[in-house]
DNA sequence: CCTTGTGGTGGAAGCGCTTCCACGGGTGGG
DNA sequence: CCCACCCGTGGAAGCGCTTCCACCACAAGG
């Protein structure tokens, strides 16, 4: 028994006999082998483990609920494939971290989560095929994300159908393909209603929809609707209203993003669309995992969800 | 100049001249070169890397608040000091999946994040001096948790002085430490005012706190308050009685236990306890990475944030 | 019976790094 | 002036695995 066929065995790649098979397998069971990573990384030149970078200005963008989701999912699909999962935090100002990463080796594949432009721009060829994006809905790198395009028109309509006429948008930041969609998307809603534009950039945040809708309500006393990109930042919103004894939805009617948990918990309930993240992080996974190049960018339906906010 | 003196300035390890030094140093920004951390892992047989790993029943609770700041934190301080994360769960009924973790090398170091007895006990010598736990409080490992024997007195006593006498708790998960240390708090703590104790088991989930608030209004109807570990659960509890019809804080007070971001979100905000798991994290994590066998338990203390629920 | 194939096997090289060790050329003291 | 000493250096081994390749034994065909 040599640890050629050992390896052979063990890594399940060439030719084995049923009888030495078996003899490997009761020794490994027996002596709680474990396949020593780093070793096989490096034999390989091609490790195991996938990578979730998440883009940002800060670590603390890896404490979102959306980025939760996002690694709940991953992480179990990895585990179903006896894979790890890392953690990194891409910093907005330094793109050229990702190839840093991908050098790095003892990863399999990347999911990047909202990268920016740049990042996006200075993916190493090395990672060809091994990578995927979710959050953003860009053709530079194979991309998995929900159509907030038409989710948007919906929410839109939605608003309209309800009555409201001056419908603010608080956006995502301003450096996410996603967030132009959206925005394009919201344009086209308003002009063909015949009702103004109200754009108040957003980052996906609480606090910055808190400021967003104190900042829109003083610009704008009249609006009637917000609609956020990101439950986070409409959650921010529906408080900073309530607290200025703005009624939700009587005065003013309030719409996110997403469908996290909170939106649901939330009083009054959070009318939002959903984002079935796990769906996508799970697809995305299993794409850089078999070094799939296909599907550059996929779209997945959002529904609508009305709760009692609009 | 020989890779061995490369290696030497590059590592910080062993002589190496100030020529030398510079030299490489030149080489390496020129070159972008990056080590390669699975072949450094073998060659040292310790790998950089810090690995959290999560304790639960599904890898669904990879996406928990908690968790994510747990996460955020831990991502932070490993950035400063150019080491990776990667993130594990690790089921209830595999303990032993904490030994393979630590085989399969790469890793510098783990976090517990409210790992089971079982797996407390299954933890290797091999990781001795490089695990730490966090939000359990055990003797076990070294081990860094907010005070929330105190932080439950305290909590009930807020209640008591508001009037509440019969004060009921939602748990959390019965096979972690703290929620015996903070059920014992709460069981002195009402005893002491001669009111009945009511106990519901919860899991820090908020679907387990609506369901547990519902039980809590079935089994006993006049209680008037409900004090939950986990603000999960607490909000899940809260929105359970609103549609209830039941009010609160009139008929119900309720308090939580974290301060995470949506307690304060939340109408009626919540009122609960703070976890500082951030600092908690950063230390757990510099203690693991500087191999550190100190402080074997060390609490932190939570203060309380009154907000309108209670 | 010998040839040509086949599936299974072990030896050995090598993945990129660290680290032991032996060695050379400086310095200071005798 | 020579020796002992030490700092800085390069050669080489080895971390645990994979994989190429040569090899053997056997089965099937001529």
């Amino acid at each position: 028994m040599s640890a050629a066929t050992a390896s052979r065995v063990l890594s399940g790649r060439g030719p084995a006999s049923k009888a030495a098979r078996q003899r490997v397998a009761a020794a490994a069971t027996e002596l709680h082998y474990v396949p020593h990573a780093a070793a096989r990384a490096l034999a390989t030149r091609s490790g195991t483990r996938i990578a979730v970078a998440v883009g940002g200005q800060t670590p603390h963008t890896l404490n979102d609920p959306y980025v939760g989701r996002v690694l709940a999912a991953t992480a179990k699909t990895a585990a179903a494939r006896e894979v790890g999962v890392s953690l990194h935090w891409l910093p907005l100002h330094a793109p050229d971290e990702l190839a840093r990463l991908a050098e790095n080796r003892g990863i399999g594949g990347v999911i990047l989560v909202n990268p920016t432009k740049p990042a996006l721009a200075a993916v190493p060829k090395s990672l060809r095929g091994r990578i995927a994006a979710i959050g953003i809905g860009s053709r530079d790198v194979p991309s998995f994300d929900v159509d907030n395009g038409t989710a948007t028109t919906r929410v839109v309509q939605h608003l309209l159908a309800g009555g409201r006429r001056r419908i603010a948008m608080i956006t995502g930041p301003p450096w996410l393909p996603c967030t132009h969609r959206a925005v394009t998307a919201y344009h086209r809603a308003v002009d063909q209603a015949g009702t103004p534009p109200r754009l108040v950039p957003g980052d996906f945040t609480a606090a910055r929809g808190e400021a967003a809708a104190t900042e829109i309500m003083t610009r704008w006393p009249d609006t009637d609707a917000v609609f956020a990109l990101g439950d986070l930042s409409a959650l921010g919103a529906l408080g900073a209203l309530r607290s200025a004894g703005v009624d939700v939805p009587g005065d003013v009617a309030v719409a996110g993003f997403d469908d996290i948990a909170f939106a649901a918990l939330s009083r009054p309930g959070l009318t939002t669309t959903t984002n079935p993240v796990e769906d996508i992080a799970a697809r995305a996974a299993t794409a850089v995992l078999d070094r799939r190049r296909s599907s550059s960018l996929t779209f997945y339906p959002s529904t609508l969800v009305l709760r009692e906010s609009a």
